[in-house]
DNA sequence: ACTGAAATTATGCGAGC
DNA sequence: GCTCGCATAATTTCAGT
């Protein structure tokens, strides 16, 4: 995944930006890094003394590590079941396999719906694991249904409900 | 998962603070969330702006969100790729039936890995998804034989490659 | 990369609806 | 009980050094 990948997910990705023309990340970068992905709203001023330097020094580096995709943005995370959806659960997909060349369009109409947190394309039996959450049960048959098997290039589906989800550090890493 | 699960994860969740006691959120409250989900560093006046209210207000509802569990935390979303993290996976673990009280704790040290993304207690033939993201196919091994085949409570791992891995609202849900 | 000043933004309080 | 507007404090930003 060095050069990235573009197929999927074309939503509200900023344009990736390309890492290729990237400086090597230094220890001050690394440091901003792990603090940004546990508090994203850290004051820029608390920033800069967590990593031993002046704020306006901080504030480039930041913008610089923004504008070269290093960090792809700052998001609230936000409890699902505090939305109403209760129920998560991670489906795998198998698409027709003469339907692949379709695949990029199933995707971008996937992740462009409330209730996909995820959408890995996997190696292996199945094509995607589709990760959701969703109100309830019939709310979860709906999407498959509708989404999903409904779904020419869909060969079959497979539901996985999900007790429980960590995400550590808001899936970012140190 | 409305009255929230407490087994897994403690690494730095801020206590759960139950969620029993909320007022159901009503439409300004999803504007927030849904703007905040998108950007989790737009100014207060510009959020209150989008919503139509106050900032002082605006503040008062975000800091609300927070104390109440709906926002669990804003995090910088960073791209493992550019810490060198070229290989994403995802781990199908199988628990033996007579360690599942053991099970916490398995995956508590998980969460703590830096190269643990997201970890899903699953139902069916395998108990957990370990969402994993390595810099190459050595360390990747590594992190199977030594966290997970080693560990007395895991019966079997199964490991499949991601390909691509697109997370449309940083994990959020609108 | 640091220091300083100027502009922008965040916060807390009292009043009003 | 929730919202607003203003005064104050903090932070971001951009110059020069």
């Amino acid at each position: 995944m060095s050069s990235k990948h573009s197929s999927i997910g074309s939503s509200s990705a900023p344009a990736p930006k390309d890492l290729r023309s990237a400086p090597p990340l230094d220890d001050i970068d690394r440091i901003l890094l792990d603090r940004l992905s546990r508090d994203a709203r850290i004051p820029n001023n608390a920033l800069a003394a967590a990593a031993g330097i002046a704020p306006s020094t901080c504030l480039g580096r930041v913008r610089s590590l923004v504008d070269r995709g290093v960090i792809r943005g700052f998001h609230a995370d936000i409890d699902p079941a505090a939305l109403g959806r209760d129920l998560e659960a991670m489906i795998a997909v198998r698409v027709l396999a003469g339907a692949r060349k379709s695949l990029g369009a199933l995707s971008t109409q996937l992740v462009a719906l409330d209730e996909v947190l995820d959408v890995y394309f996997i190696a292996g039996a199945d094509d995607y694991l589709i990760h959701v959450a969703t109100q309830n049960s019939g709310e979860l048959r709906n999407f498959v249904l509708e989404h999903l098997s409904a779904h020419p290039a869909v060969a079959s589906t497979e539901t996985i409900l999900i007790f429980e989800h960590v995400r550590p550090r808001g899936g970012a890493v140190a």
